[in-house]
DNA sequence: TATGAACGTGGTACCGATACCACAGACAGA
DNA sequence: TCTGTCTGTGGTATCGGTACCACGTTCATA
């Protein structure tokens, strides 16, 4: 049996190829300072050993391990999941691994998440904070000096770069989009206030109806878990009020598709008994049947920008004051806002 | 200007709470041999300087790392995110960190990101194999004696612990379903042969039309990537044939997607014009619309299954012989295999 | 009172790589 | 021929922890 592999040190390299591990050192990191026949020597003795240098040590001793984290609160939700995918290929461009975490939108996961990450030693974190309250997650993160850009969602009294999408515009344009059909009447289904893209959209979405003289129910703004679970439920009470809404906007598309169903299941319809429309687009939903009229998010550029942004805090390519990238949303007519009907009044 | 927390190591612990590093490791690492006095020291001067260990220095001097890592084509595929969050679960559970990895199903990003696994020093690895090609992969990985798990595909020649569907079985009925509907034209929409679970897939759909009697087509079985795209150019040139299918089995519901998507733009309808059956349920679309008649696969158990066997193998629980496990799918008829339509012919 | 075990703690070497400095030899210019 | 510079290489300390062993106390028991 030979040695196995995971075991071979840069000496046992330097041994073989009878130089020193400061040598083989310099073979492995692409210093010019080798002469060629040294370097093919070593590299031989490389290939024979199977080396593969250990990351931890190189770390530990060079100071930087060349990892970034992507944090988020639902991989399962496909904005979260394109956002990593245009982070890792940033990443990678740039000669960084990322470590993408999963928090559940749960603060005590997160916080041990964001411990993790601090001992793993990366270089700086994008995260879409779980909701405010991940201010002090997020100020340790400043203690500890861990460069770190806020992705869809900022936390107030935390001054960093920021990459957000135009919650209060976009909820705005779909608040009007349905007033315009002729809709007074409209719910929405929204998750904390402690969510700041939650709180942009309820904005927007006052904005709206103050704008078109509509008064504002209190009534019909109802709280949820961002899951279809949350949206089924939120669509069951206000389907339960007296007076129920004609139209409701939810804070994204997930929701969304729960409170599709929970209006099926009271045997109505989308958009015929209650018009909707929501925040971002699922492209696979969309592309089986293209129904939600939806504010479409560019997730990619969330995840690009983000990391891009990280990498020049990184590397002291930025400005002293914390960037903040504002992106716009696509507005998306289908058929849920019920847009190819007949106006409700005119 | 206080010290950069993060650059507070063990012994300035040790010098604050007048004890020697070692000591301070101890309460760190919850040893009981330690005073309780003493203890309470340590943790307050942790406390104080916010010291966070280096799993960099921790991993290199204890010689293991408490990380996994999860290797898969393709993040954005629903299947492979629950099997994501459920691998976490398990993982956290045990203590373990686990790092997911997308490879694009490609060959280079594949090879390139298990290297980076071996250099971070992972203990284990649950892998979705990019193809039969991954072979020379996971043989170095074996060579390194990382000790890893199939999820899903299996490589020829490769002997270790695996999870898999009942690819073979799930074809056979999706396919026999079809039949059993009057189809005798039945065509298949598969990714490479150099794929297991393609190769599974086909097996149980030429074994499922061979039982009835009907003969094999070539011209009506199409290779295709698998995601919306390669299904909708798959469709495309199952339609443009002479003699077209009346029905198609696509290998997973992102290439169904893509296939809906050209049946439709040809002027035709699903399933009135082409019936469809598919592998692997697309949560976010079925919610919308349930349309998709699928095999459903269990992908919360492969996670939490794969990453127990993974573990069990890391902590030597497990025996000589490789396990291998296979999870039933589930039947899921809707829509689009038009079942509540007359059948074509008696 | 002597003995030995258990307890709490520290010293030292080492995990695997790299930074920094030193140094021998080759070679150019005076 | 002598000096000075450049090139290629190695020695040593160090990154931040931990394993292992040793040591002085305390306390129960003979």
């Amino acid at each position: 049996m030979t040695q196995n592999p995971a075991n071979v040190t840069i000496k046992d390299v330097a041994r073989l190829s009878g130089v020193s591990p400061m040598t083989v050192s310099r073979v492995i990191n692409g210093n010019e300072r080798v002469s060629p026949v040294t370097r093919r020597r070593v590299e031989q003795a490389v290939a024979d050993l199977s080396y593969v240098p250990s990351r931890l040590a190189s770390g530990l001793s060079r100071q930087r391990t060349g990892t970034l984290a992507l944090i988020v609160p639902d991989v399962r939700n496909p904005f979260f999941t394109m956002i990593f995918r245009a982070a890792e290929d940033v990443a990678r461009r740039a000669g960084y691994r990322i470590i993408l975490c999963d928090t559940r939108g749960d603060q005590t996961i997160e916080r041990e998440v964001i411990e993790e990450m601090i001992a793993h030693r990366v270089e700086g974190i994008a995260i879409a904070p779980a909701s405010d309250r991940s201010k002090g997650h997020l100020q340790r993160l400043a203690k500890f000096g861990v460069p770190f850009v806020l992705v869809d969602r900022t936390v107030p009294g935390i001054d960093a770069d920021a990459i957000l999408g135009d919650s209060v515009g976009g909820a705005q344009q779909l608040v009007a989009h349905l007033i315009s059909l002729g809709h007074r009447r409209i719910g929405f289904i929204v998750e904390s206030d402690e969510v700041s893209t939650a709180r942009d959209r309820r904005l927007g979405y006052e904005t709206a109806l103050v704008a078109a003289g509509i008064g504002l129910d209190p009534a019909i703004v109802t709280e949820a878990t961002v899951d279809p679970s949350g949206g089924f439920e939120g669509m069951q009470r206000l389907l339960e009020l007296a007076d129920p809404p004609t139209a409701v906007f939810t804070v994204n598309s997930l929701v969304a598709l729960g409170a599709i169903e929970a209006v099926r299941e009271a045997g109505l319809e989308v958009p015929d008994d209650v018009a909707l429309v929501c925040f971002d687009d699922i492209e696979f939903a969309s592309r089986l049947n293209p129904f939600l009229t939806v504010m479409e998010q560019p997730a990619e550029a969330f995840g690009t920008l983000g990391t891009q942004v990280l990498l020049d805090r990184i590397e002291g390519r930025s400005p002293e004051r914390a960037r903040l990238v504002v992106l716009p949303a696509e507005f998306i007519v289908r058929k849920s806002c019920g847009a190819s009907l007949p106006a409700r009044r005119a």
